[in-house]
DNA sequence: TTTTAAACCAAACAATCGTTTGTTTTTAAA
DNA sequence: TTTAAAAACAAACGATTGTTTGGTTTAAAA
């Protein structure tokens, strides 16, 4: 029985398609936006969508690994280039704001769509985002801190407020380097 | 021209209509939800709502404001008591994090539900948001701090790591009270 | 040049969406 | 007890949702 199955064309539009679907579902949400919203952003009609992807939740799906891809790839580039604890972790939190704010809808959806929004494949979604941020109890494991610091708590603290920044970044007043740099510089240092 | 309006009836459900909204707005996000989820949760036909609220969206704007009440009363309760500046700051990052948390679908619906999500009623829920934060920024104006911390991302950070931890909380985990106090220790003294 | 699968179109499906309309029931003031 | 407004029902409206179906075009292997 001989493989019928051929490479795709030349001319295949998955990835118009992916793309189109990440920066919508980055700025509106998951529900907010139609599979003809979709297919309008991409000059397709609403039903040819279906020969690539079987679903509106598998489009999220894979918009969501491309995520996740993105990130993993960017922050271990950034870290190829350190080796003291503190400025791995900076380098970090670094790619993490930039690629957030600034460079991929696709990491934005991340932060937009929560596997709680959509309940059929939020087993789906979890451990892609929890497989990522497991760097980052890695990266605050390795740091000399004192004896009694909760190394969790600080974890979950300095991404919830990159996480967050979404909500109020604006490029005008500073960059995610710099955002990122503000943070780590609160938590370094005595405030009192 | 004699008013004709009356009281509203003993039997008025209101409230309880307000209170299906928050509780659904708050777990799964404002499109996620139709008018008849809400009508379901509550025993009503889904017309029957509109006598009510005259759409889902000022169904929305309700919950907010009542949201954005209860914070802000919350907050203000917990700061009577307290004079010294860093006492004050932790007692509304405390009531911040326990209402948000634990104790109220309203507040929940504005972490839940962004000012973007609706663009039809977003320059009506912007201003609520900022009103209840602006008691954050003075709270921190009052600090004690060496002269170069930046006050505004420490009010960024502080407040985006308390509300992004609706997304790990876990109450088997700490309360959220000691969320706010371990986020308040790691900024107060110095990590290295 | 023929042929086959990739890719898309055109049109519709049932289900659900927010909302409206006309009517009926229920509370409470008169 | 009468009466008018409050509150809800019952039933539908047009629009939009995710998706399916059958046929057509197009690129590329043979």
């Amino acid at each position: 029985m001989p493989d019928t199955t051929r490479a795709p064309r030349q001319d295949n539009r998955r990835i118009q398609l992916l793309d189109a679907a990440a920066a919508l579902f980055a700025e509106h949400g998951f529900h907010a936006v139609s599979m003809r919203d979709i297919a309008r952003n991409v000059g397709m009609l609403p039903g040819s969508m279906y020969y690539h992807f079987p679903s509106k939740n598998d489009l999220l799906l894979a918009t969501y690994e491309e995520g996740v891809r993105q990130l993993s790839q960017r922050v271990d580039m950034a870290l190829a280039d350190e080796d003291e604890p503190w400025a791995r972790l900076e380098a970090a939190c670094k790619a993490h704001a930039e690629i957030l704010l600034n460079e991929s809808d696709y990491a934005q959806v991340i932060l937009s769509v929560f596997p709680r929004d959509v309940a059929a494949i939020s087993d789906n979604l979890k451990p892609l985002r929890d497989g990522y941020e497991d760097r980052f109890r890695i990266l605050i494991e390795a740091l000399p801190l004192a004896a009694d610091v909760d190394r969790n708590s600080l974890r979950l603290m300095l991404l919830g407020a990159l996480n967050w920044s979404k909500n109020w970044y604006n490029p005008r007043h500073g960059s995610p380097r710099e955002i990122a740099t503000d943070m780590l510089a609160l938590l370094k240092r005595s405030l009192v």
